[in-house]
DNA sequence: AATATGACATGCT
DNA sequence: AAGCATGCCATAT
C-alpha cells in the first residue's frame, strides 16, 4: 500500500468521525485498513487540512499536543464545544474512543 | 544512503 | 501510576 492511497483512506476515515466522538490514531489507522500506521495518521493530520483533527486523540484519551501548546487548548475547546468532556487534557476514562470500544464489543 | 524526528502504541519494570 | 525501551512509518536534513 503506497502512502498516497493510505493518506486518502486515512483522510476519509477522519472525515467520517461523527461529531461528539473521538478516535485514537491507531483506531483511525485500523479503520482505514492500515494497522500499525498510527504515525502515518499523524502525518496526514499535519499535512492535510479541512479535517476534524481535534477529534483525534491518543490511545489513552489524552491530547497529543503538549499541555501548554495553543493547539492543545484549541482542540480542547473545540471538543468541549462539540459535547466531548475533557478533563486535565484527556477525555473521561471509559468514554474515550467510545465508538471504537462499542465496535469491538 | 544514513540518521534524526514526530499530535503514536504497547509491553515491561 | 509513571517511566523507559522497542516497534512503527513517512519526512526532513
Amino acid at each position: 500500500m503506497n502512502s498516497a492511497a493510505a493518506s486518502a483512506k486515512i483522510c476519509a476515515v477522519i472525515r467520517a468521525i461523527p461529531v461528539g466522538e473521538t478516535r485514537s490514531y491507531a483506531a483511525v489507522a485500523r479503520e482505514a485498513g492500515l494497522p500499525g500506521r498510527a504515525r502515518l495518521v499523524v502525518w496526514v493530520l499535519k499535512s492535510s487540512d479541512g479535517l476534524p483533527w481535534h477529534r483525534v486523540l491518543r490511545a489513552d484519551g489524552k491530547i497529543g499536543f503538549p499541555a501548554d501548546s495553543e493547539a492543545f487548548q484549541q482542540q480542547q475547546a473545540r471538543l468541549q464545544r462539540e459535547g466531548v468532556a475533557i478533563q486535565n487534557g484527556r477525555v473521561k476514562p471509559g468514554k474515550a474512543i467510545s465508538l471504537d470500544a462499542h465496535l469491538w464489543a
